[in-house]
This record gives structure tokens, C-alpha cells and sequence, in this order.
DNA sequence: CGATTGGTTGAATGAGTTCAACAAATGTGG
DNA sequence: CCACATTTGTTGAACTCATTCAACCAATCG
């Protein structure tokens, strides 16, 4: 028995059957979200903490301006607010893109496991550190990559994290987000994303079908995106 | 007795008398760093963490094309790598920017402190969240603001922090970041930032001495930059 | 089937970079 | 204390990357 949650917080933590056991039991009340709700509402508090169990979702920020930044991309085995629960307000709203599969943990079930379980408490520590990393990596592709390479960089670390928990053994990356979507992560438009998409191909770098992405070589992507897989 | 790091945390989780006593015994190890010291380099472990007790200095990433992302700017109360000491390698560099006065814990000194003192556990989850806010907030800046308003974005920012730790009073803020600093953390090259910054002083947003930037109305700069105080 | 959403392309515009030159400030050794 | 070198800031002109706005296409969905 083991889940999506249990399989990433062994990446980080060796956790014993006991350990498992009890996050196996902790994330045992799940429901199935539809594609485009929204789980967690920036400003607004949130009184438990999801793990997404299966599916795709986005974290974004909102700029008085209109302007909309996502701030991160989850697969399954991330979690939303675990840290956080209860105690402020969200600072990002949490949408799905799929149908997901979410469990949801009270602030109460978090604490107890973090007492009683020492290892359960360091894994959830290393999974708030992974999402600073990627943070600092997202900060770094957007401030100092020119566009085509601030894609590729992005295709690497999706296809790198989807491999990571099983979605695609091959090269082939099914594909949720809209070039808006990519534009809002990216900090470029949406026109700008479709252009340089067809620099892409034209390296032959990727090749797009209707409703994926194609990594033929995936080295010679990451040497171009400078992608360095060291998180996951 | 109380020291920065304390003021810091409490303002996050209030920490009784003995708490206090303890945080300020733990970071009672310290030594006066000159400017320009690097106090973690990226890829490279380090052994204990860092608390910054007075100075100034800054995190950055550096990209095999030879750009560099700063990703954090540390004030007194700021800690650097709190979180991952001894576990695994350091995802930036560390290096001041001023005379600091930095203090070292040990990694058994963080784990006894946390594992005995509930309150301070819940104080370090805070400031790690908070750093991942910080995070998500640079961002949005460097994603989807234009130049001059992610540079007055970045001064309310740096001004409200100052504030925070006591520094300064008025809307004066020393300034040691060169030009190209700020040009590698807004993700725009130096010559730009000389060029924003004549834009923020046209508008009577800002005005620039030599060694430091004096905000006449903060309120005003807050409006443009589309700055909210939540975070500090 | 029309209506809507997302992707593609072109032309004009604008924001930001590059490169180069120079000014101002700071530091250093004699 | 001066002369020189170095670093940081400033400005201009040409250029490049990315945006804007518009039109159109393809796919999907009631």
C-alpha cells in the first residue's frame, strides 16, 4: 500500500512501514475535484490541507493590474497549504486543470503526525524546502533566460516531474496548460509562447501534437535549457 | 535581552521569556564578517546555519551563461539556511554586503531547539514560510510587472523591511546594492536600472543621494508599485 | 450547426539591450 | 597628498526582443 504523497516524501525521507501507514491513512479522505476548480482562494483562509492525489493543478498570484503570475505547477503528490493551515491567508489561489483526486488533512491530524513521527516531521520539512528550490529556479529562468531557453527550461522540469512520479516513461508530455498559461508561468504573452514554440520545433528540439509534447532528445533539450535535474 | 533573530520570530509566534532565553543563548556564538565574504557557496554543503544579527547581504544563483539571479536580500534577524543544514547542498551563495555580525548554530542546537520548545518549531515553520512568500512575491514582480515598477516595487520592499528591524525611521534607505545588483535581481541589466531610476525620480517618486534613496511619500511610491504590506 | 476557446501569423510599435564613451567617486601606492 | 587605476553611474544611438492589435484558422462544445 503507498500513494502519490508517501512515493515523493521517500525521495526526500526514508519513512518506515509504520511511518507510511499512518500518512496512508492521514490522506484516506478523498474526494474527486472537476478540471477548473479552484481549491484554495488567494486572500482567503483555508482551514485544511490537500494533497493532490492524482491530476494537474496551478498555483497563480493576481496583480492589481490584471496581470497573473502562476507560481508553481503540481503533480501528483504535492501538497497545498501544509504548512500554512489555519494560520494566515493563502497568498496564491490553487486551481485544477484535471480531474483530480485530493485528500484533506486537518491542521490537527498535521500536528500530531509531525509529534509523534520524528521522520514524518523532517519529510514535510525537505518538501517545504523543495518548493523553495523550485521557487529559486522558477526566479532564475524568468530573470535571466532569454525566452526560448525559459520554455525549454520550463518543458524539462515538467516532463523531468511527471516522470518522477510515473506519468510518462517516454518522452511525451500530455500537455493541460494553454500558451496563456505558459505565457502567465513564463512572464511573456501568450502570442509570444506560440512563437517561440515554433523556434522550438524548428530546432526540432520538441515537436507538438494536438494535445502533447514531444522531448525526442532530452538531453539536448536540457543542454539547451540549462536544466540541471537535481530537484524533483 | 533580546537580539534581532528573536525580534524577528515574534513577530510570527509569540515566544515566552524562556524561549526567548534560548534563541538568544543559541545564536550567542558570533563573529564580525567583513563586506563582500562569502558565507555559503552554492553546490557546496554547509555544516551549520547562519543567523544575520546585524549587516546586510544577499542570496544569488548563478547560470552557466554567466548571468546571475539574486534570490533573497537578508537583514538583521534573517537566517540562512535554518532549514537544510548538513542535509544537502546549497541551492545559492551567501555573501554580505556589509559588515555583519553573524552568528553560527549547529544543527543538534536546531533540532534540540525545535524538538523542545514547541513554540520555537512553529516560529522557524513561520519564517520558512514567510521566505516562500517573499519568493512568490519576487516572482510576481520580476513576471508581470514593467521595469519601473518592479524597481519601486523592490524599494518599498527593501524600505518596509528596514523598518522592520528598526533600521530607519524615515523614508530614507542606505543603499548598498550597486546598479547592477538591482539589475540582477529585477531580471533588467544596469544601464536599465540607471534609466528606471531617473524615470522614479522625474516623478518625484524617489529621491537618490548618494548612498541612499529617500522616499518622500511612501504611500504614493506603495500605490504605483502596487505594493501591499502583508509580508515583513 | 453556430458559438466559443485556443492557436497561428503579420505588421507596427514599444520596451529593454547592447555597445561605446565619458563622468564621478573611490581606492591605492608612491 | 597627489596621481593613477578601478569601480560605479550616466547618457546616446542603434538594434533586438517582445508586445500589441488584428485577422484568421482549427478544434471543441453546446
Amino acid at each position: 500500500m503507498t500513494n502519490a504523497f508517501v512515493r515523493k516524501l521517500q525521495r526526500g525521507v526514508e519513512l518506515s512501514e509504520s511511518d507510511q501507514q499512518q500518512l496512508i491513512e492521514a490522506t484516506s479522505r478523498t474526494q474527486v475535484v472537476d478540471p477548473y476548480t479552484i481549491l484554495v482562494r488567494e486572500g482567503e483562509p483555508h482551514h485544511e490541507a490537500y494533497v493532490l492525489l492524482s491530476g494537474f493543478a496551478y498555483c497563480f498570484k493576481l496583480l492589481t493590474n490584471g496581470e497573473r503570475q502562476i507560481v508553481a505547477c503540481l503533480v501528483p503528490g504535492d501538497t497545498v497549504g501544509l504548512y500554512g493551515v489555519a494560520t494566515e491567508n493563502s497568498d496564491y489561489t490553487v486551481v485544477t486543470l484535471a480531474t483530480c483526486t485530493v485528500a484533506s488533512i486537518s491542521r490537527d491530524t498535521i500536528d500530531s503526525l509531525m509529534a509523534d513521527h520524528p521522520n514524518i516531521g523532517r519529510a514535510f520539512w525537505w518538501s517545504l524546502l523543495l518548493e523553495k528550490s523550485h521557487l529559486c529556479a522558477w526566479l532564475a529562468n524568468i530573470g535571466q533566460r532569454p525566452a526560448p531557453q525559459r520554455l525549454a527550461h520550463l518543458i524539462c522540469e515538467l516532463l523531468h516531474r511527471q516522470q518522477a512520479v510515473g506519468l510518462t516513461r517516454s518522452g511525451s508530455l500530455e500537455i493541460l496548460l494553454t500558451q496563456q498559461d505558459f505565457g502567465d508561468i513564463l512572464g511573456i504573452t501568450n502570442v509570444h509562447v506560440c512563437r517561440i514554440f515554433r523556434q522550438l520545433r524548428d530546432l526540432r528540439l520538441v515537436h507538438c501534437d494536438q494535445k502533447s509534447i514531444i522531448v525526442r532528445d532530452l538531453d539536448q533539450l536540457m543542454n539547451y535549457a540549462d536544466y540541471s535535474s537535481a530537484l524533483c
